[in-house]
Formats: structure tokens, C-alpha cells, sequence
DNA sequence: TCTGGGGTCCTAGGACCC
DNA sequence: TCTGGGGTCCTAGGACCC
């Protein structure tokens, strides 16, 4: 598992060395701009020029660490990763913007980021299948889901103005296990929920944040899954504080009245941490 | 695939305030 | 005060991603 990390911190030096603006998405996938070193008359020849950098890194990811990468250039987030899933294990794919259209026809809804399962069987549904599908749909996009009709209609036809994402801000932060057998053992329990804290204080520790919001999560052995939040006015970063506010959570709600399957706390709104304020001397 | 862990974002309802 | 409208915050759940 942490091989599995340091490779991966490894390999992004080694993409750090290209010169571009990176955004990291997880550990074995980033975005890299590389617009700003290679201006060109049209869009298309910018990213032609974008070939011999990637063919680079390339060589020297096989080179220096024995693995491959698959690499999509294109114009845009969306079709840069569905260009680098195209050819998927050590591929190059290269999706020019004039063809992206034609490209994009004959993929699945499912292949468009942020379509999981419930969206594909609602576009299905309406005979919605590839992207070509959705290009072509005439009826109301609204209706089927919702607010992001504009851009999944935009997203169809290679439209993407993202922008790269270079803050690692962390949203939230959180801890969870379930269990091998469903339990309600108090015990059992209480240590689990214990271990999290910690867990989570060393993380809030290592990032230098703190939180103002607790979560409790519960998962019963059908499961149902239940969460509870609380908001504090002072943030905390506190291994026992955590433990306390995340107890008082399951208490209150009564969440362990069946054995869990799952039990887990998170915390989210992450501050800085307050310069505590020492009362001035008078 | 009777289902692991850590995340993000969106929506909807209720509380509360003016 | 049973009653309009709008804004903000908090909470809970769900969809989705890696």
C-alpha cells in the first residue's frame, strides 16, 4: 500500500519535470497544461506540439521507474481523459479539436464523467446510448437531469473550459471500517470510533487545519446508511474533542439501536488554525 | 459482485432572520 | 399575529469518482 504511494510520489516528481501546470486528480492520474509553453497559430497545432513532450514522459516514466503511462492530449479536461482511456495501458492518443465530435459519437453515455449508474438509466431510458446520442437529442435535456443539462449537452460535443485545479484544499477528511461481523458491542465500539479520531486529528495535524463540522456514519447489516453532523462555533483538531463529539452524535440519535456494519467519522469545514487568543494582560 | 475506503458535489428541507 | 418573501446556514442523503 505505501509502495503503492511512494511510487506514485515518484512518478509525479518526474512529472513535475516537464514544466507544465499540473492538477492531480488521484494517485496515478493528473492534468497537465501545457498551453503556456507551446502558443501556437491554431488549437490544434498547440497540441501537436504537446506530442513530443508526452512521448517524453513517457520514456522516461519506463525509463526511470519500469512502468507504463497512458497519455491523452487534447484540448480540454474532458476529451484529455477520455483520450488517455482510449488506448489504455501505455497508449498516446492524440484527439485534435476539429475531429472531436466524430471522436466522441460512438462513446457511451457512461464514458462521460459524472455519469454513473442512475444517469445512464435515465438517459437510456430516453434512447439516450452514446454521446452521439445525446449530441443529436432534440427533447428536453432539463428534464432528464436537471440543472446539468447545459453542460453535459455542452460536455457532448467536446466542450470543456475547466479550468486546471492547482490547490490541494482539502474539503474533508475522515476515517471509517466495517466490520467483519454487524456489532453493537459498546466496547468494540467505543475503540473503533477512538482509533478514527486519532486518525483523523493526525491528518487534521499533518495538513495544519482544523474542523468545525463532525460527522458520525452508520451502516446497518441491510445497508442502510445513516449520517449525523454537528457544528461547533470553535473549530477542533483534537483527538479526544472528536472522540466526544462523534460519541455524543450516535448517543443522541440512538444510530447504534441495531448491530453496525460500518461505522466511521469525518469532519469538514477545515480552517486554518485559530490563533487562539491569549487574554491581554491588563 | 449482498457491497472497502476516502473523497467531492448537489439537492432539498428546516431553522432562523429581517 | 398563522402570515409574504427572500437570504443564509445547517443537516441529511444520494450520485459519483478513484
Amino acid at each position: 500500500m505505501d509502495a503503492y504511494r511512494n511510487e506514485s510520489r515518484a512518478v509525479m516528481a518526474i512529472v513535475r519535470e516537464s514544466g507544465a501546470l499540473i492538477e492531480q486528480v488521484s494517485v496515478d492520474e493528473a492534468y497537465l497544461d501545457f498551453s503556456r509553453q507551446h502558443q501556437r497559430a491554431t488549437s490544434d497545432e498547440s497540441l501537436l506540439a504537446a506530442l513530443p513532450l508526452a512521448r517524453k514522459l513517457k520514456q522516461d516514466i519506463s525509463a526511470q521507474r519500469k512502468l507504463t503511462a497512458s497519455i491523452g492530449v487534447a484540448g480540454n479536461k474532458f476529451l484529455a481523459k477520455l483520450a488517455s482511456d482510449f488506448q489504455k495501458p501505455n497508449g498516446l492518443t492524440l484527439v485534435p479539436e476539429r475531429d472531436k465530435v466524430l471522436f466522441l459519437r460512438p462513446m457511451p453515455v457512461r464514458a462521460i464523467h459524472g455519469v454513473g449508474k442512475v444517469t445512464e438509466q435515465v438517459l437510456v431510458n430516453s434512447a439516450i446510448r452514446t454521446i452521439g446520442d445525446l449530441q443529436d437529442y432534440g427533447g428536453d435535456l432539463r428534464a432528464l437531469v436537471g440543472s446539468w443539462a447545459p453542460a453535459l449537452k455542452r460536455l457532448a460535443f467536446g466542450e470543456d473550459d475547466r479550468a486546471l485545479d492547482l490547490g490541494d484544499e482539502r474539503k474533508s477528511i475522515s476515517s471509517e471500517n466495517t466490520f467483519l461481523r454487524d456489532t453493537a458491542d459498546r466496547r468494540v465500539l467505543r475503540d473503533c470510533l477512538r482509533e478514527q479520531a486519532a486518525d483523523v486529528a493526525e491528518t487534521l495535524r499533518r495538513k495544519r487545519l482544523e474542523a468545525q463540522t463532525v460527522q458520525v456514519k452508520v451502516r446497518y447489516s441491510d445497508f442502510t446508511t445513516l449520517t449525523r453532523q454537528i457544528t461547533v462555533e470553535e473549530a477542533i483538531a483534537d483527538a479526544n474533542e472528536l472522540y466526544r463529539l462523534a460519541a455524543h452524535l450516535l448517543a443522541r440519535e440512538k444510530l447504534v439501536s441495531r448491530p453496525l456494519r460500518l461505522l466511521g467519522l469525518g469532519v469538514s469545514g477545515l480552517v486554518p488554525p485559530t490563533a487562539k487568543q491569549l487574554p491581554l494582560p491588563l
